[in-house]
Parts: C-alpha cells; structure tokens; sequence
DNA sequence: TCTGGGGTCCTAGGACCC
DNA sequence: TCTGGGGTCCTAGGACCC
C-alpha cells in the first residue's frame, strides 16, 4: 500500500505578520509583539522577519530585543484575535481533508490519505498558501513540508523559511538525513543535542546508523526506540484530527511577578488569584479535577514542584487554593520567589461525577458559579472570596498588567445579585 | 539587570495490597 | 514468619513543544 501524504503548515512570523496585516504602516519595519502588560520582565512573543534579522527571537527579553534593535516597534500582543484567525485557518484546512491536526495556534497536520500523489500533495500545498493569502490577508505566508510521516513534514516546513515549500518522499530521505542536523527534528531540543553529540551524532543520518541497542540503553526505552525510528526515516504516530481531540490533561495559570517576592503572604495572595483563574477556566469548560500541582521558580531561576491528588473532584478556586497552600509548607528554602504556578490535573467531565452528596457542598457550588456569571458580565473579580485579601481595599497587580483596585463587598452586596440567578 | 506562559508525555521509585 | 512476584496509585523529576 501506498504512504500517506502528511502535509505540514506553519505560519512564518504568525504574531508580527497579523499585526502587519492589521496595521500596514507596520509592514516592512522591525515589530516586537509583547506579551502582555509591564515590567522588564516582559518577552517577545513574537517577532517579525525584519525584526529576526537583528536576531530578536521569540523568548528574547524584552530589553535585550531594544539593545539588539533600538528602532523595534513594539505591540502589545492580542491573542484573542490571533486564535480568531488561527481558526479560520484551520478551518480552511478542512477543504482538503477532514483529518487535520492543530498542532499550536499557528500550525497544523493535514492527512491527505493515500490516494493523492506527491504531485497533487505539492499543488494542494500551493492552492492552501494561496487561499491563505486571499482569505486571511496577503501579508500572511507560510511554510509547508510534505512528507508521509508528522516529523518528517515538520521538518519540511522548518528547512525553508519564510515562505518555503519542501517536499521529502521515502527516496528523498537518505540525502536529506546526511546534511540535516539532528537539532532541526522536532522533538530533539537543547538536552538531547550534547547528549547526541557525545555519541559522535551530529546529523540524522549519523543517528539512523547507531545500533537501537546503544539508543535504548542510554536514552531509555520510548525515547531510545524512537531516536533509532526517527533515523531511518520510520514514522509511524497517526494524525489526530481536531474533532476529536482528547480532552485536556491539565489546565494551569502562571505569573511572574514584577519583583521577587518573600513574604509568604504575598505568595499566597498570588497563589489564591492564580487559583481563582484556574478555576474559572476549569468550570467554563464543564470539567472538575482532583490533583493540584505549584510550582515555583526562584530568583536564582532554579525551580520547585510538587503535586498533591485528593480521593474526590472539586472545582472551585478556593478549593484549589487551599490544595495548593498546603504544598506551600513544603518549600525547602527561604529563597526569593520569582514565578508562582498552579495548576489542575486529573481532569474529569462534571457529567461524569455523581452530584455530591451532602446539599451544603452543592450550595458552595451554586455560589460559585453565580459568581463567574457576575464576573463573566461584569469584569474579572467584580467579585470574589472575602478570603481573598483579608483587607477591603487593594491596589494588586494583575497578571495582564492591569491595575486593580480590589474591592472586598459585603455579603450584603451581594446577596442581591446572587437572587438575580 | 538576566527567558514568559501554556501545554504534553514518560519513567523511576516508594507505599500499599494481594 | 520469611518471602517473591504482580498490580496500582502516587510523587518527583526529566524532556520536549510553541
């Protein structure tokens, strides 16, 4: 039987070529997109190819992106309407095949199955590069690899950019994996690398050529079997379309903080508003969890993690809150904090959960889904646990770089509200 | 003044049960 | 009372992606 033709497209510049698009007084010139808000802390989160030229890169400090380019522009980015679009690429995709795969805001697999030839694979890729440029905006280009496996198609799109087209069949294999560095698979990153060149391995085919033996042995069992697959050009994981995609694993929120912090009760107040988030975020999608996991990384940038699992689901941010307060007893050092993480996982659908069984757990539930319908209309934190900052009134740092003036109501306030639902 | 924030998957080892 | 072997659950940690 035949291969599969396993096409690969990623947009080039995807953030910066967006806000190009937008703002054509942009196009041409050096743009930095900004996570959002504050701070020097902030990264690019994207940049645009002009912008590559003075070697800014996606995760390039924000201030070390102004030194190596004193002329950057920089824009807040607006991720809102880059999954807006995202999608509608995604869903432009689906005129060619229903087996897509959205690999991340800005790529996707497409299976186009057996039947089709490299030669139609190759004018499906230009009809696709094409109608990205009629229907999402002529400043938007792409690269795509074609091949009969997802590595393999990845690394097409990675060897010609931007704008690149590249196509490797079975026999076009053996020649690529001599000049190829093995850095450029997907799935061999900065650890791997020296561990390789070690062994001597400095391109695919170098790779392809060690015993499996020798692989498994020093990088283990699925990894070891897979560096040996990869070598020889086997590719063997099927594309998951994004209709049924399995549900999510873990949801989780992040902030580090415009200055390292020590006190716990800061470390707290952070930790309570990350878990808030997370929980709305957990109920919006109908799901409950039962483990929680922090993790911090110190201002001497090494990290700490643990995870505790409880025997019943919950989904409410408190509920995480106090979870992850408890782990919080176990940080071995005094260090300065840096980053605060939370996260859920053990994920199942609420659905699948038999209501509780004591009514007050169901009343604590009630309350807290009236209040993501306030927030939800009102603003984030309109309302929120009196617990929250044990004081009535605080200017706090939001994570997007807003400045919120926390305001504790009373019960009082908002009972009339509650009655409204 | 030193790379953010969102994820996925795998493995080793301890605790506990049969 | 010493003992092996198998299974499951949990934590900690490692590696990778965009």
């Amino acid at each position: 039987m035949k291969e599969s033709k396993i096409l690969h497209l990623d947009m080039n510049s995807y953030f910066a070529a967006m806000e190009q698009q937008a703002y054509p007084n942009l196009r041409g010139k050096p743009i930095g997109v900004a996570g959002k808000g504050k701070s020097e802390r902030t990264v690019i989160v994207g940049a645009s190819i002009e912008a590559k030229k003075f070697g800014i890169t996606s995760g390039t400090p924000g201030w070390e992106a102004l030194k190596l380019c004193p002329q950057l522009i920089i824009i807040p980015a607006d991720y809102s309407r880059y999954v807006y679009t995202s999608r509608k690429i995604f869903s432009l995709l689906e005129r060619f095949s229903p087996t897509v795969e959205v690999f991340s805001i800005d790529e996707a697999f497409i299976d186009l199955g057996n039947a089709c030839s490299w030669e139609d694979a190759l004018q499906i890729a230009k009809q696709i590069k094409q109608l990205i440029r009629t229907q999402v905006g002529e400043w938007m280009s792409c690269s795509v690899g074609i091949s009969y496996g997802r590595t393999l198609a990845k690394l097409g799109s990675e060897l010609q950019k931007p704008d690149g087209l590249v196509l490797i069949r079975p026999e076009d294999f053996a020649e690529i994996a001599e000049r190829t560095p093995i850095e450029k698979l997907c799935g061999i990153g900065w650890r791997l690398r020296p561990r390789l060149n070690q062994l001597g391995v400095t391109t695919i085919a170098q790779l392809g050529r060690l015993p499996k033996s020798t692989l498994v042995s020093v990088f283990g069992d699925h990894t070891g079997n897979w560096l040996h697959s990869i070598g020889n050009g086997i590719e063997s994981r099927r594309l998951r379309s994004f209709h049924d995609l399995p549900q999510e694993k873990s949801i989780s929120h992040a902030y580090t903080l415009p200055r390292d912090i020590t006190h716990t009760a800061d470390v707290r107040r952070v930790l309570l508003l990350l878990s808030e988030r997370v929980g709305v975020r957990l109920r919006k999608k109908g799901l409950m969890a039962r483990s929680v996991s922090v993790y911090l990384r110190f201002g001497d940038r090494t990290g700490w993690a643990t995870r505790s699992t409880g025997k019943e689901y919950f989904l409410d941010g408190y509920r995480i809150y106090q979870l992850a307060l408890k782990q919080l007893e176990k940080i071995p050092s005094q260090k300065s904090i840096r980053l605060v993480s939370v996260a859920v996982t053990e994920l199942c659908r609420q659905t699948e959960i038999a209501q509780p069984l004591f009514p007050e757990s169901r009343q604590a539930e009630r309350v807290v889904l009236a209040m993501d319908r306030i927030n939800h209309k009102y603003g984030e934190l309109t309302v929120y646990r009196g617990s929250l900052l044990g004081v009535k009134q605080k200017i706090f740092n939001l994570p997007d770089g807003r400045n919120h003036r926390l305001y504790v109501p009373k019960i009082s306030e908002i009972n009339p509200f509650l009655k409204r639902f």
